[in-house]
DNA sequence: TTGAAAGCGTTACCAT
DNA sequence: ATGGTAACGCTTTCAA
């Protein structure tokens, strides 16, 4: 049944089925009840193809999703977000358009999905320290929304972060404060803006204590449970191996886990192990495993804030740019012990 | 740019460059060069909100991915699935909608997509042992294509799935030929059609040699590590443990590995490990961890080949239901050994 | 408060 | 081989 039909059935126009069923003021309570019941009644609801022309509105938002031809992982905070932005869409009739695509033809997807009106915003995922796609949307003037932040970006643009520098100057801090001088970081490809600011995080607790990274105890790479295992071991054959490691996400940590069982060493006692986990939701360790957990953020909260940013811009209009950092909560679990050094000292003191 | 200032600027009527953009034969090669030179310098590309009204398509396939209130996780399987699908959709020119519904309001939600016309066709994910979505679905007319199956339900219907029965026969049977004869399954929600399927290749295998299952050694729950710890301490604590353990995922795998370890017992010694891994892939372990793997498929071929029969389905018509089944590949890793008799037996002869 | 009619930007039918 | 025009099913402007 379309809106003819349905006006038809009714004795109305369809201008006025139209009104009463978009709620304009000017119609009376009385037609407007009829025309809900009818419309229930016989499942009417409005074409969304013949909706969208005539608004002029997709009434849809894409997100974008990078995939490059070496790292085909999708991360897995990607379900949880979405989840949350997802909902947020439906509530305000919106659909989500989901695209996967390759950085070799990033723009054209861009342009193409901008010009033939597909969506009438996007959400960009994964950026990298200085990603082209801020600029290109700027262009090309569709509202768009970071997961974000481009930090080498110097234009304005929105954002939603958590903070992420904070969340690792705090664990790295915490370690010191434990008396621990080497400290390794396992941290995530070096492009990724999250991981820049990750290492900035731990820099800087370092040198608030008037200490320097050593190059041996840093490392970036894609966050796979081998890369964890290979580099732990990698870490205990230096001469002098750390004595706690910064895992920046729970998947490597598996591995580093796997990698100090093997060794025969036990969390804690003979090493600290603090893990950064957006991505403990999808574990649902329901806070029994990994205790030595560090940080963690409502992934699905991210999204429906993001959600609700960019379609703000898309309705309200763009405004200034809106940024939004999310802090991450701090959660110490029994696996971040005092150095091995220091415990010594304790206990014989 | 739209068709009308291109065909005005061509000094052509937009018929014919609307023809000549789409291939159609009657238009002259030379025209149909001109224009689409002119197309292409003004990045012109028709407008698709346009487009789905004259043609009465919605060019686009909706993903529904069911959440139930209490198991908030989605499937790590998905990230790879919706990319091989999504690539096929962008070379036919349709868009991938994204739906996350929860069980309560499923019926509202596929009724509101179908009428508002806003998708061609869906993919229904996690199918139950009897999913109610499939008649649903066949009753509203909207094309759709089952990733997995539904056992109980008896009409026709398309569907792609892994062989997740011989998968867990041949798995079983590989434990059983080493020996073994206390095996414990850990096994998804048992109202899941594929941990349904699961469970009945193991039961086959042991019934093959007139073998029946241990209620003890059985148990079915959301795949979290935290289960596969929980689970296997209880099996460790049971009169008679089990001398090997067959994982229905990754996840809960890691959590068995932890429990294993902590109770200092080894793989393959010790006690077998098999696991059922579609959801390998996502963890890149590129060869190296679980040696102890059993079964893999390529979930991104399979949303490929899905993505294809649901497309055709949509163009072609419907016809005849279409079926596949993807056989799992068996990889024996170094973690399967035979049962710990078996091997004292061997060492003493 | 209601209705008629003009758009939205394509495609597709019917002429030429 | 090309063009005029109706049609797709809504929303929105202008009249009444």
């Amino acid at each position: 049944m379309n809106l003819k039909e349905l006006s038809d059935h009714l004795g109305l126009s369809p201008t006025t089925v139209s009104r009463a069923l978009n709620g304009y003021p000017e119609v009376s309570e009385r037609t407007r009840k009829r025309v809900e019941e009818a419309a229930k009644q016989h499942n009417y609801s409005p074409n969304a193809r013949a909706k969208r022309l005539a608004t002029g509105r997709a009434m849809s938002i894409g997100h974008l999703l990078p995939m490059s031809k070496e790292h085909e992982m999708v991360n897995p905070v990607f379900a949880d977000f979405i989840t949350g932005a997802g909902k947020r869409y439906a509530e305000e009739g919106y659909d989500l358009l989901l695209s996967v695509v390759r950085d070799e033809d990033e723009e054209e997807t861009y342009r193409d999905l901008a010009t033939r009106g597909a969506v009438d915003g996007v959400v960009i995922h994964g950026p990298k320290v200085n990603d082209p796609r801020i600029a290109l949307l700027t262009e090309l003037g569709l509202p768009f929304v970071v997961h974000g932040r481009s930090s080498e970006v110097n234009a304005g643009y929105n954002w939603v972060d958590v903070n992420n520098r904070r969340a690792f100057e705090r664990a790295t801090a915490l370690l010191l404060d434990l008396g621990h001088r080497r400290i390794a970081l396992l941290n995530g490809l070096a492009d990724m803006d999250f991981a820049a600011r990750r290492f900035a995080g731990f820099r800087e607790a370092l040198a608030a204590r008037d200490l320097a990274p050593e190059a041996d105890l840093i490392s970036h790479a894609e966050m796979t449970e081998t890369y964890g295992y290979q580099r732990m071991q990698e870490l205990l054959a230096l001469p002098a191996p750390p004595t706690a490691v910064i895992v920046s996400s729970i998947i490597p940590a598996l591995g580093v886990r796997r990698a100090l069982v093997d060794a025969g060493l036990k969390l804690a006692e003979d090493i600290s192990v603090v893990i950064h986990d957006d991505d403990l939701s999808y574990f649902r360790n329901d806070g029994d495993v990994p205790t030595y957990t560090a940080t963690r953020s409502s992934v699905r909260e991210a999204g429906r804030i993001t959600a609700e940013m960019l379609l703000s811009a898309i309705t309200r209009g763009a405004g200034a740019p809106q940024n939004i950092l999310l802090e991450a909560e701090l959660m110490v679990g029994q696996s971040t012990g005092p150095a091995p050094a220091v415990r010594r000292l304790l206990n014989e003191g």
